[in-house]
DNA sequence: TTGTATGCGTTATCAC
DNA sequence: GTGATAACGCATACAA
């Protein structure tokens, strides 16, 4: 098979702890022992052995992250930070698709459990009991993103969901609007329906305008389809909307789609602002006017808290990323009445 | 730390070599010892050490992807495909974001080498030299995915770009279209660049429709924004084109994107034909008419090949995947003059 | 400064 | 049917 450090020390006349301590710098031996040492690496191309050291170290540099979807470009922008973050501290990430599954996602825990990875990243799910029995059986430590739970003391990194509802909403009404509506994701969300649906009426509240039901519409999800359906609803109850804010971009796509087909023209006819900023936001005819999450950035702190808490043992604080809505041209300013 | 088969062993009264037996199925015990350590196994909430079992075995269970790219749409789709084949055979994949960089990509090689994964997928990128002989020295199945190697005897799993091109080229043409320009990618890419070029001419060509420079615009790359500068350009040299076909979907998006500012209805005054069928295409206004690469699959294909490349030591074919074009709403059928 | 020996958790080869 | 025990490749405590 490959060579080991026991051919590198017979090769360079050493023993095969002389070899080790310079393959990990420990320091202890001549500069002319290390010369040797490393040339006989060299020629004979020798290359460490990951499960051996993890056998000893307990330890294997590689995290796994765990998505209900990965090709979406949301869990994309995810993980390109995450990657970022592990690769800066030479750790490799596994990641896996449980498409919201169970037993899909006990069974990774369970092959992540065997290899012994460092860390576990856990995006936009709920943690089930059946979950966190698991992952605090593994003992290892774990971040949340973009989601966060009420009942176990896992620490996240998200964005604050009604706050930023709140501030798309409320960026609309300073523009001018006051017949808004919204398409939301699912209500029975916990952590990115229903709180956006209470940051979308407080906006409302707070300006002193009326919070219609059949203002708002329930999707089952995020998705592109789901905005595109929702519209022609939203539309049919309320026809004299004037704004709109879609809970998640792909529900603002699907909606600029749908009225598109029906001939309404964003935004001279209809204002939408959506939530993510994902790159199709930038696609979009028009431009989307959205709240940006940072994405990106919210994959490298996460994977950085989860190396403070591997590496140095210790709790780590929770953190809110901010949010910032991003002007493009699907909002249009209009005289106040 | 956490249980070994010692101390199941121990807890169930039996040897370790018993324990072994039974957690690897091979007969040659009594039903009773077989639920004794079971038993134990549950009790003690015993979990397997893949260090351990890979220091035997030299086997990971585990595969390596390399991407310039992993948050785009393109690569996710892969990704997916790559992640469902890799889960039925109870594997794990570790992503490798290469921003198409050679001393990153080395690093990375390097990193999967020491981790003794068992396959890599190379995807959309060039095979050096250097990257070749780390792979050889690995001793390790490779599938590349996406591009091929004209050095090189490594197994590919992609599309015929030529003949894709040639077809969405060829489907404008027969929709009435005579005056065709394209928004290449750079065209030093000889896997994604040059050959799209080239099958668009020879479309052009077998229909006897004259094939003049001004009319194909060389882009940097396939991004959106090449797409948006690219149009401009295109339509300054050869402002009477009624058709377009773009070479990415992002570029065709970009396209779009331009003509929409520059007061250019699409297909109304301009056909385009995109080239990928990313989720984005169906987002587009108007919904883009595209040539499709079967993406999630060609992830499941190739990493198919990998694993009988692993399992059965052989050597397997290569694979052209068959394209498709996706009629939407961006090409406007014309009369033939 | 260097070498010997032990153990990490498994599997597999022997014996019994 | 079952149990010792020797690898697997490496790090490290202890000697020298």
């Amino acid at each position: 098979m490959s060579y080991t450090i026991k051919d590198v020390a017979k090769h360079a006349n050493v023993s095969i702890a002389t070899v080790s301590r310079v393959l990990n710098g420990q320091g202890g031996y001549s500069k002319a022992t290390e010369d040797k040492v490393h040339l006989a690496i060299k020629e004979l191309g020798y290359q460490p052995n990951a499960f051996a050291r993890g056998l000893i170290s307990n330890k294997s540099n590689t995290i796994g992250i765990l998505f209900p979807e990965v090709s979406s470009q949301f869990s994309s922008k995810i993980l390109r930070g995450v990657e970022e973050a592990a690769h800066r501290l030479d750790s490799s990430v596994i990641v896996c698709n449980t498409a919201s599954h169970g037993q899909r996602t006990m069974k990774y825990l369970q092959l992540l459990t065997e290899k012994r990875i460092d860390g576990i990243l856990f995006v936009s799910e709920m943690i089930t009991e059946e979950y966190y029995k698991k992952i605090e059986s593994m003992q290892v430590p774990v971040v949340l993103i973009s989601t966060e739970s009420y009942q176990y003391p896992l620490p996240y990194v998200k964005v604050d969901d009604k706050h930023a509802a709140f501030t798309a909403t409320d960026y609309l009404v300073k523009m001018g609007h006051s017949k808004i509506g919204m398409i939301s994701g699912n209500k029975d969300d916990i952590i990115a329906g229903q709180p956006r649906i209470d940051g979308f009426k407080q906006a409302l509240a707070q300006r002193g305008l009326a919070i219609k039901d059949e203002n708002i519409i329930h999707s089952n999800g995020f998705s592109f389809n789901d905005g595109f359906t929702g519209l022609r609803r939203l539309l049919e109850q309320s026809p004299d909307l004037t704004a709109l804010f879609a809970a998640s971009d792909a529900l603002a796509l699907g909606a600029i789609s749908a009225a598109y087909k029906l001939g309404i023209k964003i935004p001279e006819n209809l204002s939408i602002i959506g939530y993510d900023n994902l790159p199709i936001a930038e696609m979009a005819i028009p431009p989307l006017t959205t709240v940006a999450q940072p994405l990106e950035e919210m994959g490298i702190v996460a994977a950085e808290m989860l190396f403070t808490m591997m590496n140095q043992g210790r709790r780590v604080e929770s953190r809110i990323m901010s949010h910032s809505v991003i002007e493009r041209e699907s909002v249009k300013k209009v005289n106040l009445t």
